[in-house]
DNA sequence: TACCGAACTGAAGGATCCTTCAGGTATATT
DNA sequence: AATATACCTGAAGGATCCTTCAGTTCGGTA
């Protein structure tokens, strides 16, 4: 009995990055979602109270995956230059790992309020960069929130560089990991407390 | 004259940001831009074509600051840490300087198709980072126009990052500068030719 | 099979919004 | 002063859109 809500559920989130994939943000209408999830607006209403919701939904879920990724990072003592590059390719994977969810996602970003509405995904990401810079094997950081802070938003505009270039440019996405990974390395040395 | 008219289209422009800055894109109508510039809709229809017009202007008019800003930097044989940082605090300067403007412009990036629309001005300041790149004195750069991608696209992250943060911390610009200076300085440092 | 609640439908109400255009007002020129 | 030109006004047309809800369908149960 849940499963046909379940699977409701699911293709309107799916339908929803769809949508906005291919008109963006004007065009992205909750009749439009719900028509090409293949149920009735009505439905939708139902699983979400309002079309901010739905938008909120799925980019909440967005940041969720990154920061499970993250956290999935062993905590173990790795030496500052390893855990660059582990928090670098998770970030970047999961971006990869969807490549159209995210460029939809991109467009969302601006619409809405994200630190008012997502404050809570952002610090629970912020936490889990700080849990790996301090257990670093060969470094110290006096103000690891801030540079666990700084060190995302960075990869998120070189993130966000990159797939915005690639309505131009086919292959903005190639090297995109092997500059992630040299931006995170080159900042989190120089931020290590010397 | 044209005294009239210059001024409009400046009330317009400036009316912009303010409804964009309280509202955000969804209550950004052209009646209401008009109406907080002091002039009626027809006038605001006699300088820009439609709404995406008009949003287009405000940010094409926001690269082209920046752009010139870091155009401005004299690009004799300084050293890479120097060029680093000179290019960091062009582009945060330019971002401090109309700090509600900034915000809203970040409000609208989602909402446009910023590579289609603006990619020459975003080649212009490639450009005028490659130029900085190559010039300088203890390094060379195989791939200049990546590695000036990289370093921009990070420097907006950065600063999208924390003036989205403004949002919920009052002290999320405090330091910017300091590590945007950082940031820059240890990627370029990172990615000149060793 | 008869019944019940969960899930779904989609037409219609109510609210904006974008854009146009016929006509008005200020400034400059002759 | 009269005329031409540049600027400006704002009501109204036309097009969506968001959201609701009375009614229908479906899956399971007694």
């Amino acid at each position: 009995m849940q499963a046909r809500s379940g699977a409701t559920v699911q293709a309107i989130h799916e339908a929803a990055i769809q949508v906005l994939l291919t008109g963006g943000l004007a065009l992205f209408t909750t009749t439009r979602v719900a028509e090409r999830a293949g149920v009735s607006v009505g439905t939708l209403y139902q699983y979400f109270p309002n079309k901010q919701a739905l938008l909120f939904a799925i980019l909440l879920r967005h940041f969720e995956q990154i920061a499970e990724a993250i956290e999935a990072i062993p905590g173990d003592g790795k030496p500052i230059a390893a855990i660059a590059e582990d928090i670098a390719d998770a970030y970047i994977s999961v971006k990869l790992a969807r490549p159209d969810a995210t460029t939809a996602l991109y467009r969302v970003a601006g619409a809405i309020d994200q630190f008012r509405m997502s404050a809570d995904v952002l610090k629970r990401l912020e936490a889990a960069v700080v849990r790996l810079l301090t257990n670093a094997a060969d470094a110290s950081f006096r103000q690891a929130e801030k540079t666990a802070f700084t060190l995302l938003s960075s990869l998120a505009g070189l993130s966000r560089g990159s797939f915005g270039k690639l309505a131009v440019a086919d292959d903005a996405l190639d090297g995109l990991g092997a500059e992630a990974r040299l931006l995170s390395a080159a900042y989190l040395r120089a931020a290590a407390d010397a």
